[in-house]
DNA sequence: CGGCATCCTTAGGGATACTG
DNA sequence: CAGTATCCCTAAGGATGCCG
C-alpha cells in the first residue's frame, strides 16, 4: 500500500495518447449527470419516486429545479414520461427509469460504497440487501475470468474498438 | 422489462422515510467529486498523472481551474502532494492518489460502463483489462452470497447501522 | 515550470409568486 | 397538484497576464 496505485498505460497506450481525454466514457456519462439535483432525482427515481412533488420534496429541490431537470432527463432518455389515472382520480403526470437511467444504478452504488466508507466510517445509514438471500450488496470490478480487481494497477488500459471512429 | 425496475422500500423504509434524504451516501460522496473538473483530474491521476502541467493540458482545465480543484482534492484527502527529484534535476511538486482517491475508481468504471453501453453504443474508445489474465473488466453488482444483481428490483433499502447517529 | 490575480460569462439553484 | 415566471445569488470555468 504504500506505491501510489494508478492504472498501467501500457503498449499503444504509453505516452499517454491525447484521444483518451476526447472522447472519455467517464466525461461523457458525467456529462448527463451533470449535477446534484439530477443525482438527487435519480436517487428518487430508484426508490421508485414517480410524481413531480414528490421528487421535489424528497430531494429538498426547488420546483423551478426539479422541473427543469426533470424536463432534461426526460429529453435524456432517463426518465420516460406519461400519465397514468388510478382510480376514480383525475390523470397525473409520472415520470419513471427508462432502462437507460436505471442502468445508472451502479453509479449511484459505487458513490453510496465509498462514501459509507470514506465519510461514515463503515456506519452506512442505508444498507442494500439482495431481496432473494438478505445478503449485503456492494459494487465490485471484476473481469470476464471472474477474478476480481482490488486495486487500480492490476489494470491495464488500452484502445477499444471505438478509438478510431469519429463522432 | 415491462416494469420499471426500482429498489424495494419495505419494513423501515416503507413508506419512505425523509432521512434518507438527508443523509444519503449517493449525495455526500457526489459533494465531493461535485463538478467535470474534479472528475477529470481523478481521471487524470488514475491514469498517473502527477504534475500540474499534466493536469491542466490532459483534461484541457485552465490553469486557474486545475490549481483551485488540486487545492481542494488535497484538502479533501482525495491526493497527496509533495516533493521529487528526479536525479539532476530541480524538486517538483507533485500529486499523487491517495487511497481514498483512488478508491473512487469504481464510480468512474461504472461511469465508464454505462457510457460505453448507451452513448457508445459498446465501442468504447477505451479498454479496460484485468493485467493478469487480459480479459476485460466490467462492474458488478453483487452481494456477499455472491449472487449477481442485474435489476434495481432485487434490492431492498433498508436502515443502516449509521441510520440513527446524528453528525 | 507551477502557479496566482483578475475579469468575464454561463450554469446551478433557492425564494417567491402565480396559473391551469 | 403540477408546474411556470421572475429575480437574485453563488459556483464553475475560460482567457489573459504576471510572477517566483
Amino acid at each position: 500500500m504504500s506505491e501510489t496505485s494508478t492504472i498501467r498505460l501500457s503498449g499503444p497506450m504509453a505516452p499517454r495518447d491525447a484521444w483518451t481525454a476526447e472522447r472519455c466514457p467517464m466525461a461523457a456519462a458525467f456529462g448527463l449527470v451533470r449535477n446534484r439535483s439530477t443525482l438527487l432525482i435519480l436517487r428518487e427515481a430508484l426508490y421508485g419516486a414517480e410524481r413531480f412533488g414528490d421528487f421535489a420534496s424528497r430531494t429538498g429541490l426547488s420546483e423551478p429545479v426539479a422541473a427543469a431537470r426533470l424536463k432534461e432527463m426526460v429529453a435524456d432518455g432517463l426518465l420516460a414520461q406519461d400519465e397514468y389515472r388510478e382510480p376514480g382520480q383525475r390523470a397525473r403526470p409520472r415520470y419513471r427509469l427508462t432502462e437507460k437511467g436505471s442502468e445508472l444504478a451502479p453509479v449511484l452504488l459505487a458513490l453510496k460504497d465509498w462514501a459509507d466508507r470514506w465519510i461514515y466510517d463503515d456506519e452506512s445509514p442505508i444498507e442494500l440487501r439482495h431481496v432473494d438471500c438478505g445478503a449485503p450488496v456492494r459494487v465490485e470490478i471484476r473481469c470476464a475470468e471472474g477474478h476480481e480487481i482490488e486495486r487500480a494497477n492490476e489494470l491495464e488500459l488500452l484502445p477499444g474498438p471505438g478509438a478510431r471512429r469519429r463522432g
